[in-house]
DNA sequence: GTCAAATATTTGTCCATGACAAAGAAGGGT
DNA sequence: ACCCTTCTTTGTCATGGACAAATATTTGAC
């Protein structure tokens, strides 16, 4: 054996922090109110968590992106939670048979860890079905799928981020193939800086760019100032902002907001992203879309109500 | 005009952490201790940032990161920080004139926003450089003058994602033309979960996929565990990370000690980037790697010890 | 004077506890 | 069924104290 006795590693509240994605704030009002998490202290009275403790934290953690409550879970043992998560309906796939079957396929070739065989496969899809079609009909529903397959931890994340790694790949390239003639409108992509998710946002490049629309994309993490100025630099027309679900809801507003009233009315702003609090109380002013079908017919709709 | 009053616009602590990237308990303690930042308070008591405060903080951290203290700078006017910003001595070029002049034509490029041209000259570069010479003689001394400019504040953030987004679009698809045999060593690169940033890594993929090395990119963040995990599961020779200035180095050096107990002494460890610690106090069983040039070289010396 | 070791200062993060607002759940009347 | 009000849950913020790590400064030997 190369690890004969696994030494009992224990992680500081911020290294907590991290790889559960929970505050500090919220770990310790936790273990105030719930007893849970119960870390040790080291010599000086500073939080110590177990490597046990930090599994059940992000088997919660995922249960709570699927609309758990703390407090109904937080009880639980580790193989508790792991149930649970699989006895979460699965999101209803939209998709027919066919296409289930090629996502399965898919799924095992990453399950294989053949890096290249996905990266290919992906890239022979492209050819296949066409770029837009590829988007919408195949990485829409895979991400979907890898997510939900490591909520309900039959996946690794390391296994996540290669899926990741190959899809932005595929997907970069694929984008650099799309001439980009002069025209309108010109949109703007990136992310608030509490969203590192990028894999949205190169898919509404895509396809935005197939529309024929002028994308400049900022990567991920653009704070709201920035995004004004960059606005104001490229004459940009739209704004487009993508979110993740486990984005904070209160993040999300207050910066949608600031970003409105910062914003000259011309340009508008589009939310995209399956964010619980989009759909319920989005700032006005902003155009929800959460569904990709609505970007093309959006984009049709900006386009005829600036007579292009 | 387009907003003719401007609106007095306030942020929450979370708002102004998320934009200037200080901490809470940071910016908490500043209050406390120097007297600034000085927020207002909203009926219920919390603090109201008001913008001219945060761009106050911004030109702060800017200073902290090329070393200024905050102590020193903290009671200095918006005026006078930026004017501080001006004198800082510019990093020495070890380039040739050639080199200079090419990379200042380039910084022109990105200032005048014109983003196709910047990715065309780009991909220029790489058919006439090379892609070794691209990495090692323009990407590297281009991104630290990019992210020394910025310090200084004659760059936008957003110019400097427009920058980022452009050179690494340009990376991948010079990385996705090489040629991957299945050869030795397998090296797996990768960040901690505490470091956003993936040029560094591109560029070492580049370096290695040119060398022969078949690489496995689990793009940023990944926790310890899962690096194990995947290393296990790859078959990996090699794990290399890379650091910034920025990361916090009880978490580089934590996390390196962490992942040297957890993998099999038959795997090696490579850090790379410009952080201090690493050159200070690098736990044992780690390689540290700070020039490009050295890379080459390990590469080398692994596969002569390795009898390949 | 130069350099290294010892001491002082600066600075970020952590801790405990209290409080409240916003989201969600539960109850009651039409 | 539905909507409005009330109760419970939950995350975030506030205060103020403390210490360790990093940095600056002083001391002392050569």
């Amino acid at each position: 054996m190369d690890q004969p006795i696994k030494a009992p590693i224990h992680l500081s509240i911020a290294a907590v922090e991290r790889d559960t994605g929970l505050s500090k704030d919220t770990l310790r009002v936790w273990e105030r109110r719930y007893g849970f998490p119960n870390p040790e202290r080291d010599h000086f009275g500073e939080r110590i968590y177990s490597i046990d403790q930090v599994d059940r934290l992000r088997a919660i953690r995922r249960l709570m992106d699927v609309g758990y409550r703390p407090g109904k879970i937080i009880g639980l043992s580790l193989e508790d939670l792991q149930a649970l998560a699989e006895s979460v309906p699965q999101a209803a796939p939209i998709a027919s048979e066919d296409q289930a079957a090629d996502l399965d396929q898919l799924m095992n070739v990453l399950k294989s860890h053949e890096i290249e065989d996905l990266r290919r496969q992906l890239s022979q899809r492209v050819l296949r079905l066409g770029l837009a079609r590829f988007v919408t009909e195949l990485v829409a529903p895979l991400t979907e799928k890898v997510g939900d397959t490591w909520a309900r931890g039959q996946l690794e994340i390391y296994e996540e981020h290669l899926f990741t790694e190959s899809m932005q790949v595929v997907l970069r390239n694929a984008i650099s193939t799309i001439p980009q003639p002069g025209n309108r409108p010109r949109v703007l992509l990136t992310t608030f800086p509490s969203e590192p998710h990028g894999m949205g946002l190169l898919m509404v490049e895509a396809l935005l760019a197939l529309e024929g629309c002028r994308c400049f994309s900022l990567g991920v993490q653009t704070p709201v100032w920035d995004i004004v100025l960059a606005a104001q630099a490229q004459d940009i027309d739209l704004v487009v902002l993508s979110f993740s679900p486990v984005m904070n809801p209160t993040l999300v507003v207050d910066g949608l907001t600031e970003l409105r009233t910062k914003l000259p009315k011309s340009v508008e702003i589009w939310a995209g992203g399956r964010c619980p609090v989009l759909s319920r109380r989005a700032p006005d002013g902003i155009r929800v879309v959460t569904e990709f079908a609505e970007l093309t017919k959006s984009v049709v709709d900006w386009r005829h109500r600036h007579s292009l």
